[in-house]
DNA sequence: AGACTGAGTTAGGTATACTTAACTCTGGAA
DNA sequence: TTCCAGAGTTAAGTATACCTAACTCAGTCT
């Protein structure tokens, strides 16, 4: 296995990040380009990079968007597993909490031997998800689907349990904990307010209703537990 | 504070080390490009940029060498402290060698927060000394002098602590270990070899007398206990 | 079918940090 | 005091990854 650059790895896992939220089969450009906090142009040019390239890590088609080769996947599936290793890593070793082990494990993934992610791994007893819930990928690259939605698709009466947060903004992860919105939590979608409105949901955390905003809900993934 | 480079943080670094090994005032070129892993022309170009910049970390004299001012030296200590934290960290925490530690903390230690290094240090109860009994700069950069001199400089019938080993040849510090020669291990010179010979020591982890080649001896570093 | 718009690309340029090859300086020995 | 070897520098070029500004494409709306 070659070594990839910092850049390369943010890359691939940017690809497969966002071809995971949005679904859809080819990334574009400009989201990318949002993610990494780059210019449209930089992400053409390394592109056009990567695809010239004999480690044929993606498939890119000009004007159409970018997918992962199954080398490319396992690759960001690599990159994944050590961001989500280092973040639990760092939440049960060195007290970190969860909005702050976000930026240091992305800064840490790309630079820890083969060795240091098993001596982690094995520290945590091989743990199956980092303290956001998100999956961690086996060594393997095998990843354990979920049958998870948005918090914002689930319907008005339906119980759900918390299964997973983003862990990308620092702010709505101390938000979440101080309403004590994390995984494994159950809830229950009382309301939906009009235009997008505030979600009203019950949980047991909190004796009064939460209204949360789309902003809020878009980055909340639940498990269906019933459909009432 | 500004963020340096990994390259820059590198040349500072071992700018710091070459100076304090060699004793000398100014460190050349050469000997900064042999522990740098680069040509020396790179290290005129590095030494050149570095000087030119408003930081003003270095003082650079063409055809003369090159020394750190007073910032630039607390750049240094601070990347040596990072170093040296981690490999005390990795060691106590994650079970590592003291033969495995040092390439895991070179990349390492551009890369953690000042936050990580807090939590490490306070983790380890504030250690003074890493695996290798190298001291430990403080956050004020500050860092306690020793009175130690080379094993290779302990006359012969003296007595010594070993008080330091050069971290950077890890077969070197794997036969050191079978030997049981590691801080603060005690022993005594009994015998010089002529010609830089093998220096013949006792200590207490072994029945018979050991002998030691220069190679060796270069990189062990002793506090003289007694004059006899 | 044509025009518009947002997404995407191209062209040209910057900064960092490295290389090789050829040249120059410095200090010690003859 | 000159010469020479090794240390150091310069010049030119490479690779990576980013930028801005100007252009083009694709798909939709009319």
């Amino acid at each position: 296995m070659p070594r990839h650059s910092p850049a390369v790895e943010d890359y691939l896992k940017a690809i497969y990040e966002i071809r995971q939220e949005a679904g859809a089969k080819l990334v574009g450009t400009a989201a990318l380009a949002e993610k990494l906090g780059v210019t449209r142009a930089s992400v053409t040019g390394m592109l056009k990079k990567l695809a010239a390239s004999t480690e044929h890590l993606i498939v890119y088609t000009r004007y159409r968007g970018v997918r992962l080769t199954p080398k490319g996947e396992k690759t960001a599936l690599e990159v994944i597993r050590h961001h989500r290793l280092l973040e639990t890593y760092l939440t049960a070793a060195l007290g970190y909490s969860w909005d702050q082990v976000h930026t240091e494990a992305d800064h840490l993934e790309h630079v820890i031997s083969e060795d240091f992610e098993e001596r982690i791994a094995a520290f945590l007893g091989h743990p199956q998800s980092d303290p956001h819930g998100a999956p961690i990928p086996q060594r393997d690259g095998s990843l354990p689907a979920r049958r998870e939605i948005r918090l914002t698709d689930l319907a008005v009466g339906q119980e759900g349990a918390i299964s997973r947060v983003s862990d990308r903004d620092p702010e709505l992860l101390r938000y979440l904990d101080r309403l004590g919105l994390r995984p494994p939590q159950r809830l229950r979608v009382l309301e939906r307010g009009p235009f997008d409105g505030p979600l009203h949901i019950q949980s047991s955390t909190s004796p009064s209703v939460i209204a949360l905003s789309r902003r809020v809900t878009d980055d909340v993934y639940v498990v269906v537990l019933s459909v009432n």
